[in-house]
DNA sequence: TTGCAAATAT
DNA sequence: GATATTTGCA
């Protein structure tokens, strides 16, 4: 029946019906370590890197880490809020933080998913509206491409541009093509993303996070202790933090709120 | 406020 | 050259 998908929908709706609660998603993001290191808690005020100069890695690592702020090479952090008027870079989505980004929307819904509340629900420090709305408009074009290629042929093995290279990596809740129809039958029960495990694509990200374009250092913050084991985020010029992801070819419960456990 | 488009940078 | 991101405008 159809209660298959609504189901599941339904209860997995329940699980994140209030946008404030999905707020505190920094805290998952950061690692209490690392935010005690910085000094920037929870409820302070967000964290500020230095950019260098070029582009800047995210470097949502695996465990935690931060999303991406803005940071000056002289202008180091000792007021609050310094990334708000500050120009950035340019923000590299990573997967990681993409995962966040379609995994709000999902929760969202494309009736809210508006770059927003989006961002609102990320809670990333330093992404802006402008991100979001930005590649919220990528994103669309993403899954309206897959529509349309998944609507005639049978079958979605492959067959992505570069440009859904970073959407490929992120999950693709099924909710996110036309669900206008409230009846009908269950179309979309499942939906693979297709392609979801590549392993040979990351060239051009993990370029850009290997080390190759920029290394985000926080030279910055008072960092009173080496680095142990929780200060690894970006620096990662031998490894790629571009763990495919764990859910490879199954939402199995992509919508794994924000609380993403632990990587 | 959002969406789309174009321009620019890498 | 291509791709991605950013910014401006409607």
């Amino acid at each position: 029946m159809r209660d298959d998908e609504s189901n599941w929908f339904s209860k997995w709706e329940e699980q994140l019906p209030k946008p404030e609660e999905l707020i505190p998603i920094s805290q998952t993001l950061i690692t209490p370590d690392l935010a005690i290191a910085f000094d920037i808690g929870t409820s302070h005020n967000p964290i500020n890197h230095h950019y260098h100069h070029q582009q800047q890695p995210p470097a949502i690592s695996t465990p935690s880490s931060q999303p991406n702020s803005g940071e000056f090479d002289s202008s180091e952090l000792g007021g609050d809020e310094p990334a708000r008027t500050l120009k950035r870079p340019r923000l590299v989505w990573t997967p990681q933080l993409h995962k966040r980004f379609v995994d709000a929307v999902a929760h969202l819904g494309i009736k809210n998913a508006v770059p927003k509340t989006i961002m609102q629900l990320m809670s990333v420090d330093g992404l802006t509206r402008e991100n979001v709305a930005s590649h919220l408009q990528k994103y669309r074009l993403y899954l309206k491409r897959m529509q349309g290629l998944s609507s005639g042929a049978g079958g979605f093995s492959g067959g992505d541009p570069v440009t859904d290279h970073l959407f490929a990596s992120s999950p693709v809740p099924a909710h996110f093509l036309h669900q206008s129809h409230p009846v009908s039958d269950s179309f979309l029960p499942y939906m693979p993303v297709a392609a979801l495990q590549q392993q040979h694509h990351h060239q051009q990200m993990a370029a850009a996070v290997a080390g190759h374009h920029v290394h985000r250092h926080f030279g910055s913050a008072p960092l009173s202790r080496p680095q142990s084991q929780s200060v690894h985020m970006v620096g990662t010029p031998v490894r790629n933090p571009y763990p495919d992801d764990q859910e490879s070819g199954n939402e199995k419960r992509a919508l794994t709120l924000f609380p993403i456990g632990d990587d």
